[in-house]
DNA sequence: AGATGTATGTTGTTATAACCACGCAATAGA
DNA sequence: TCTATTGCGTGGTTATAACAACATACATCT
C-alpha cells in the first residue's frame, strides 16, 4: 500500500501504520481511473464514498437543466471531496465530479460511519473524529462567507467581512489574506466597485487601509 | 435528570437512557440559567462547549465595531447552539449568543471529542456519530445557500436554486417550501423584483409556475 | 354578500453596482 | 535604464435591483 503519501493527509491524522492500513480495509478502499473530461461522480445520484485524488485533478461542476456550468472548485493531489455526501449517503449530489486530466482516484466509503452499526474499532473512531473536525471547520468557512455575502450593499459586505476579520485577530489592526481582486470575488463584488467603496469608506473615517493591511476605527461604541 | 426530553434531541439520537446519563456525565453537563438579554456567549472567545436550550430561547447575534446589530438565527426549546465552536474549541466566536428571555441552557464539553484522548465508551461513539451527521448536514445547507446567492443577478440566482430543487425531486415538475417572501429572503433578494424576474422568465419560456409549484422549461440540452 | 386579510403581481422611479476604458505606481526582467 | 507586467484606483456610462405605491386574486369570517 501506498500508505505513506496518505498518511499526511487530514483523513488520516493521528493514525499509525496499521491503523491506516485497517482503516482502508474497513473502508472498502478501492482505487479507479478516470480519463479526462470523464464524469466520475453524477449530479442527482447518491454515493457511499468519499475521494481522494491520488494522482491528476478533478474539478466540481454545477451544469444545470439551461446547459449553463459552473466550476465551484478544483480538487488537487491529495484533497479530497464528496466526504459531505459521502456520510449523509441519502442526499442526491448537486454537483458533478469530473477528472480534470487523467486521474487516479481513492474511494473511502464513509456512508455507514455515522450510522453506529460497525463495531468500535480504533481507527473507526480517529477516521469518526477526524472527518468532525473536517467538517466542522467547513462549517465555519462556510457559514462565514454565507454571513459575509448576505448584505446587498458593498459597504455592508465589506464592514461584515472586515470586522470578522478583526474579532479573529483580536485587533482593530491587521493584514488580510487577500489582493483585491480575491476580495472582491469572495464578497461576490467586482474589484473596481469595492475600490471605489474602500475610498469612501476611508472618506467617512470607518478605516484607514493600505493595500491589505486594514485599521478600523470610529470604534466609539460604548 | 430529565432524560426524556433531552431523548429527542438529534444530539441524543439513538441512544439509551443509561448511555444519555453516561455521556452527560462525561460532557460535563451543566444547566445555568440567564436573565432576558444576558449575553450568554462573547463573540471573541472560545469555549469548549455546544449549548441545548432547556427553557426559553437565545438568539445569534452580530454585532459589529460599528455599532450595527444582526440577528442571525433564533434558537428555541430543545434546539441548539454553538456546536461548531464547541468542537473548534480553538477558534473564536464571531457571534454573540444571548438570552432572549429568561432562559436555562445545558452545556455539553464536547471539545475534546475530535481529539481522541478520551477512551471509547459506547456513548462517545453515538455521540459523534450524531454530531457528524449534524454538522454534515449543516455542511450541504451552507453550501447550497451559499451557492445560490452567489450569482450577481436575479435570474441567475432563481435559476441556480430551481435547478438545485430539481435535482433533489429528480424531476423538472415540482414545489418548493417557501412562499415568494421567504424564496425572496432566501436567495437574498427584494421580494417584488423576485415576482419580476419569474414573470420574465416564464415569458422567456424558461420556466412555468403557479404559486410554489413550478416546471423547469427548454430542457433541449444534449 | 360584504368586509378583512394575506399573498402575489405590476408599474414607475431611484439608488447602486457592474462594466469599460484608462491612468498610475510598484515590481521584475532584460 | 527601459520595458513589460501586475495590482490598484478613478471617472463616466449603463444595466439592474431596490424601493414605493398600488392593483389583483383568493381565502376567511361574520
Amino acid at each position: 500500500m501506498e500508505a505513506d503519501k496518505i498518511k499526511k493527509t487530514v483523513i488520516f491524522q493521528g493514525m499509525s501504520e496499521s491503523e491506516i492500513s485497517d482503516a482502508l480495509e474497513g473502508l472498502n478502499a478501492v482505487t479507479k481511473k478516470y480519463k479526462k473530461g470523464t464524469t466520475i461522480l453524477h449530479a442527482g445520484f447518491t454515493t457511499k464514498c468519499m475521494g481522494l485524488v491520488l494522482e491528476g485533478s478533478v474539478t466540481i461542476e454545477n451544469n444545470d437543466i439551461w446547459g449553463n456550468k459552473t466550476i465551484l472548485s478544483h480538487v488537487g493531489k491529495n484533497q479530497f471531496f464528496a466526504e459531505t455526501y459521502g456520510l449523509l449517503a441519502d442526499e442526491p449530489m448537486l454537483v458533478d465530479v469530473v477528472a480534470n486530466e487523467d486521474c487516479q482516484i481513492l474511494f473511502l466509503t464513509i456512508g455507514f460511519l455515522h450510522r453506529g452499526t460497525r463495531k468500535q474499532d480504533a481507527w473507526t473512531v480517529k477516521i469518526m473524529s477526524n472527518l468532525l473536525t473536517i467538517s466542522a471547520h467547513k462549517n465555519l468557512t462556510l457559514s462565514g462567507r454565507s454571513f459575509h455575502t448576505a448584505p446587498k450593499t458593498i459597504r455592508g459586505r465589506v464592514m461584515s467581512y472586515l470586522n470578522s476579520v478583526s474579532i479573529q485577530k483580536g485587533s482593530t489592526k491587521f493584514d488580510i489574506p487577500f489582493d483585491r481582486q480575491q476580495m472582491a470575488d469572495y464578497l461576490n463584488l467586482e474589484r473596481t466597485a469595492l475600490s471605489k467603496e474602500l475610498r469612501k469608506m476611508k472618506d467617512d473615517g470607518l478605516i484607514d487601509f493600505h493595500k491589505n493591511s486594514f485599521h478600523l476605527k470610529e470604534s466609539l461604541e460604548l
